[in-house]
DNA sequence: CGTTGTGTTGAGCCGAATCAACCCCGGTGG
DNA sequence: CCACCGGGGTTGATTCGGCTCAACACAACG
């Protein structure tokens, strides 16, 4: 019972979210203990469960201290797009507290956990917290360009970019979270969920996953992803135009630049 | 002179902004009054223009009221996606005003015309304008929702879907902008440009445009859209699963959801 | 008048989706 | 204990949507 107790306690894994904010912008000690001391009104979500509905009004603003989460639609026909994943240190309605009705739904990925933001939130906009108030729209920032990097994958990478370019931003967040390593971090995604994210087939994933492996690129194993050669995936997936082909053709600049061309 | 005088004062083009500001949120006639005097240090800029470089600080709080801008992001190998379209009544650098260097550039696609935003903005956050904040807090919502259904079309839509939807989205805007109808609209964009933005080759947005056209379901001439059958659109757009096919099939559910299935 | 940018069209190819099995493994219950 | 089952991963065969390449038409413009 006291090693129960003792695991509650010391296990309370509040790390991530500390770290990331630290990685946002500098909190000071006291501030550091507010968050520390948000264990009330802890939630438990099984997987699969729904955060926030789409179309439903959102709930408090929280931190995601455990587990993976998504944000995602679903159309009419059944065809899903996930927006962004969700990572233990981020947050979840914090930045912007619409009360409208959002235009997308919160779903666990797997068992996970959250706590309740809102004393830190409170500190931050009166003026007692000006270091989580600078991490909190500096999240705001990283969270958007996170979704235009997405875009670009979605919009103009191979499927080959778009899984590379993906693992390094896994593995950047993580890292950062103080979950993994520069190169090994958990991924307790399945295939189809990535393939969901990333808008292409279950098999088209897994056979660009195994074209990874096969070049000793990356390795999987038991919902642990290792990058073997971080700085290979990282000019694939910003396609610092190697391909030696390119060089002959004019290139088709794509631009609009009358002017600079 | 005095007609050229006449011209600027009466052409003075602001109704977008006003419009679509009062779209958003009910502005008091003050409130207007104070955003049609904004006329002061208005900018033009020239097709193909950089208003805001990637990588650099952000200008000042401006509103958009004509022509139309993109914002953007260029890969190293000359690949470009389009991530939005910035239409008269939008705003630019209003909701976030972020001072570190933005991860997306901001380009004129047409001549157009901004005008300093900075005099509604500060009325908004200092209370003076409360209609005008709840209007910008409401803009900053509707911009995330386009840029979600824009990752929608790239990720999950065919070259078909996507065109129709996107379509349909500028109808919606530019008809609470007071630009065109239910049906028509100005379309000042090249296939090139339409290309970057749905993530499709130049010559596939041709081929889809033409099959919309073959089928009279728009109509497109000198820089004008017509829409024929709006109704027929959003049914191909929002992809109600109407082909027969998918209803013989167990359709896939492709959801997590283990509980409910 | 050439030139340049934009739109159009055809031929051929390729990346990715689809369809359909099959395997493996961890339950779960007879 | 084993048979069954379901979810996830893997694989091959085939189809197809969209890309590439290449040429040409047309209009605006200097």
């Amino acid at each position: 019972m006291t090693a129960r107790i003792a695991s509650r306690l010391a296990g309370w894994p509040i790390e991530p979210v500390v770290r990331r904010l630290r990685s946002l912008a500098t909190v000071s000690d006291g501030e550091e203990a507010l968050v520390r001391s948000l264990a009330d009104r802890r939630e438990r979500y099984a997987p699969g469960e729904e955060l926030i509905g789409e179309g439903r009004a959102q709930r408090l603003p929280r931190f995601l201290v455990a587990g993976w989460a998504a944000r995602q639609r679903v159309l009419p026909d059944g065809r899903r797009q996930i927006f962004s994943l969700i990572l233990p240190g981020d947050s979840l309605g914090v930045a912007s507290r619409n009360a409208p009705p959002a235009p997308w739904a919160i779903v666990a990925l797997t068992a996970l956990e959250t706590v309740d933001a809102e004393p830190a939130l409170e500190a931050a906009l009166d003026g007692r917290a000006p270091g989580v108030a600078r991490a909190i729209s500096a999240a705001a920032l990283d969270e958007e360009r996170l979704l235009l990097d997405h875009m670009v994958r979605l919009g103009q990478q191979t499927a080959y970019e778009r899984v590379a370019h993906f693992l390094l931003e896994l593995q950047r967040r993580l890292q950062i979270a103080g979950l993994g390593d520069s190169q090994r971090f958990p991924l307790p995604l399945t295939q189809e969920i990535l393939a969901d994210a990333l808008g292409l087939s279950i098999v088209h994933v897994n056979r660009t996953l195994q074209q990874l492996r096969r070049e000793r690129l990356i390795e999987l194993r038991s919902g642990v992803a290792i990058l073997l050669q971080p700085q290979a995936l990282s000019d694939i997936a910003n396609c610092e135009a190697e391909t030696p082909l390119r060089r002959f053709s004019p290139a088709r600049p794509r631009q609009l630049e009358s002017r600079s061309a």
